[in-house]
DNA sequence: GTAGTGACTTTTATTTTGCAAGTGACTAAT
DNA sequence: ATTAGTCACTTGCAAAATAAAAGTCACTAC
């Protein structure tokens, strides 16, 4: 289930070939945040289903968003973290936080800290 | 089928509960870019099946990202456009064609129109 | 009257999601 | 030493979403 072809050259269906589901974008708030290990991206109050979350943790690194990490050997354990690539998604994920506290009532505004961290360059 | 409660507050969640599928934000790029018409958006390249097309025009209507406008009685035709609440999420999908340029090889360069437009205010 | 188009709906099949339970490695408590 | 518990998953299975194909209904062009 690698993406191999995209459905079309567009960067819009591109990008949702890769993140274009209920929860990865979710699993990647939380890695922006600080978030890096299993039990911290499901103590998340959307819930996310644990199955999911494991084969979205495989997913991210495979498409080279996310990077795994043995943190500990015995019993081993894993952190993820964002990549360059991935954390580059920030200020995607920074102007939906903008339309959604605009558009849906009673959305959390996020952290300061959230929203002003930039990019680096471009 | 209607989004009553969203997953949480996080308005990145609540976000996806609108759009976060493959498919709703490529209808939405082709609104944004000028189309209007069913049989314009089943001719994208993507090739959105026509049982999933007419049912994200009825759950963007729904959900208030869209309109559905009568534009010919006999047969009767409809043409959807964006209301001002779809219509904003330019930025949005901009910000994801930048991502994209960048991280996804060989991904089209949007029109500079579509990149040069927008948001109103803010 | 035959063919074709537009805007769908229906049918059927495949894939994804979500819930529950299970597993193996270890840790802490009794 | 047995028991219970946590962590990071995996497995099994039912339900929902998606997809491909075909069907429908109202027209229009020839």
């Amino acid at each position: 289930m690698v993406v191999n072809f995209a459905r079309s050259p567009c960067p819009i269906a591109s990008t949702l070939d890769l993140v274009g589901d209920r929860w990865t974008l979710v699993v990647i708030r939380d890695m922006l945040n600080g978030k890096s290990r299993y039990n911290e991206f499901a103590a998340s109050p959307e819930g996310i289903p644990t199955n999911i979350l494991a084969e979205r943790l495989k997913r991210l690194t495979e498409s080279g968003l996310a990077e795994k990490h043995l943190y500990q050997e015995h019993p081993p354990r894993f952190e993820y973290r964002l990549t360059h690539k991935g954390a580059e998604l920030l200020p995607v994920l920074q102007e939906i936080c903008r339309w959604a506290n605009v558009h849906i009532p009673d959305t959390w505004i996020p952290p300061t800290a959230f929203m002003r961290k930039r990019r680096k360059s471009n």
